[in-house]
DNA sequence: CTCAGTTTTCAAAGCGCTTTGAATAAGTGA
DNA sequence: TCACTTATTCAAAGCGCTTTGAAAACTGAG
């Protein structure tokens, strides 16, 4: 059933049944009750791409998946984040589309959204230290925002990042004060903004403590279970391995523990784990006991407050630029202990 | 630029112009890339909404979020999924919408998704026994996908899925096999259909060993780590605990290690264990050696599957019912190993 | 009763595209 | 050269909705 179809069947224009369906105040009260029960009962609902032709909106938020490398989507930090902007989204009445798009052609891939009209704006995630996007995106004139911050780009922007320095530098700290010497860092990819970001802050505590950074015990790649594990192997037969370890994920960190274990070390007493924990509801890190000392930040609601932010930054596009900066809390739990003495 | 801004700057009919660029053949090759050029040079894209209307298809395919009970989004299988099924909806020129609705009014979500004409067809994920989607979708004449299937389905519809049954039964077998006879199965939630099936195969396995299936045994839940290490920990202080354990996902697997480790066991010599290993990217089961040994089954590449099933449906809505039962491999890894001597 | 003012309803245009039916241009064989 | 195809191009209608500008219906004051 279609508008025309229960104009006729109500006997009004379509004009007076869209605007009683709207809630456009020049329709009388007892026309509106009429048009919505009518509605009600043949299951009316406005065709969306009629609607969005009319109105120049389209009520659609476009995410991009990058793909050859698979990073992103699935990327379990992906899924979260989405459902928490998903969340949003809903109750603002809007729908959310994915387009998949292979590395070279990313931007394109966003342009192409918004310039066909399928969307109203988009969301980037996973923005590298030099980001590209951005300017794309700004000089196209969509509204969108960034989970994550981009160092080098020029041009102002909305986002919403973890002080991803900050906790690394409170994680390393708190590693430095329990006596730990050598301190291993397991990242994130090395063109990823927010690992150059924890290094930074990582580096920044070691230098504190008056420690020198070392290349052997920094790594950087894609954060999976097995890069956890193949990182603290590795690390773990140095001539002087690292008493201590932070790793980017949960996930990461997972590996990082089976290998200690393969060592026939023990967590927390032989070395000391630190994890950032993204709070993904399937795998939480631990019950009431953390099994990680972690850094913790929940993505779902950095996901939720992204879309927020860019709802509004559609209704008003002039506005300032808005950012949003999340403090992670360090949260102790079974993984972390006193640097073992040496003899 | 809109076609008529085309149009008239190439001064042609929007006609032609149209044609031209959808590859109709009444149209000179000459004109034809006059016309192209003219678009490349002007980023003309043609809007979707526009199109849609006129052509009464969206080309996008839907998928709803269920929301209030967090599964299927956060669900790291939800997003390698989803990656999979971007894939093949990207060759094809479909995009994907998601909505998120509560657990209440799903059916609702996609009964509103395609009557506002927002998808040409839906993908239903997660179906339980008891499915009352299916029926719905098919009464409304939505071309959909079911990844899964549901026992109790009355109307024949198109599927994707794992011989559960199958794996289960194998993985079982190769337990009894080994000499276990106290095998416990940490399972997915009671009321999914892959649960059950699972669930089958496992008793069956039991069964023909000359096992009875016990019920302290047998646990259901959402597949979390926090779940797998709960269960393994509970059973393992039982009177008469699991000499091996049958886990429905890597997740809870992890959970599952924790806890024996903790229990200060060695998994593969004290507990055996086996998972079913959906092939996440971030989640590999080991590199070259398995961890677990593992019923493998990639769901990435079930929606790859379930995709192109989809669009062939769209494509031709009349073709007799299409399913595709994919059979999982059983590799063996560290973590099976004969049943220990009680001496 | 009238008439200005208000409320309610409507016809028609327009959003940007596809597609039908017709017109025009270009060939073709006799 | 002419009737007859065939190849190109075009004007206009239509997809389902919103919105503008105008008309109709109703009010109440004079």
């Amino acid at each position: 059933m279609n508008l025309k179809q229960l104009s006729e069947t109500l006997g009004l224009s379509q004009t007076t049944v869209s605007r009683a369906l709207n809630g456009y105040p020049e329709v009388s009260e007892a026309t509106r009750e009429r048009v919505q029960a009518a509605a009600r009962k043949h299951g009316y609902r406005p065709n969306s791409r009629a609607k969005g032709l009319a109105t120049g909106r389209s009520m659609v938020i476009g995410h991009v998946i990058p793909s050859s490398s698979q990073h992103e989507m699935v990327n379990p930090v992906f899924g979260d984040f989405v459902a928490g902007a998903a969340r949003t989204y809903a109750e603002n009445g809007y729908d959310m589309i994915f387009t998949r798009s292979d590395d070279s052609s990313i931007a394109d891939a966003y342009r192409n959204l918004f310039q066909r009209g399928a969307v109203d704006g988009v969301v980037l995630q996973g923005p590298k230290v030099d980001e590209p996007r951005i300017e794309v995106l700004n000089r196209m004139g969509v509204p969108f925002i960034v989970h994550g911050r981009s160092t080098r780009a020029q041009v102002p922007y909305d986002w919403v990042d973890v002080n991803n320095t900050r906790s690394f530098l409170r994680a390393t700290r708190l590693l430095t004060e329990l006596g730990h010497r050598r301190i291993a860092l397991i990242n994130g990819l090395e063109d990823m903004d927010f690992a150059q970001r924890r290094r930074a802050g990582y580096i920044e505590a070691l230098q504190h403590a008056g420690l020198s950074p070392s290349t052997d015990l920094m790594r950087s790649d894609e954060m999976t279970e097995v890069y956890g594990h193949h990182a603290t192997r590795d690390m773990l037969q140095l001539d002087d391995p690292p008493t201590a370890i932070l790793t980017s994920s949960m996930i990461s960190a997972i590996g990082v523990r089976r290998a200690i274990a393969e060592a026939g070390l023990t967590m927390g007493r032989d070395v000391s784990v630190i994890a950032h924990d993204d709070d993904l509801s399937y795998l939480k890190n631990g019950q009431d006991v953390p099994i990680f000392t972690a850094t913790r930040s929940s993505v779902r609601q950095a996901g939720e407050i992204a879309a927020q932010m860019l709802i509004n930054r559609i209704k008003s596009p002039d506005a300032p630029p808005q950012t949003r900066l999340l403090e992670a809390e360090l949260v102790v739990g079974g993984s972390t202990g006193p640097a073992p003495n040496r003899f």
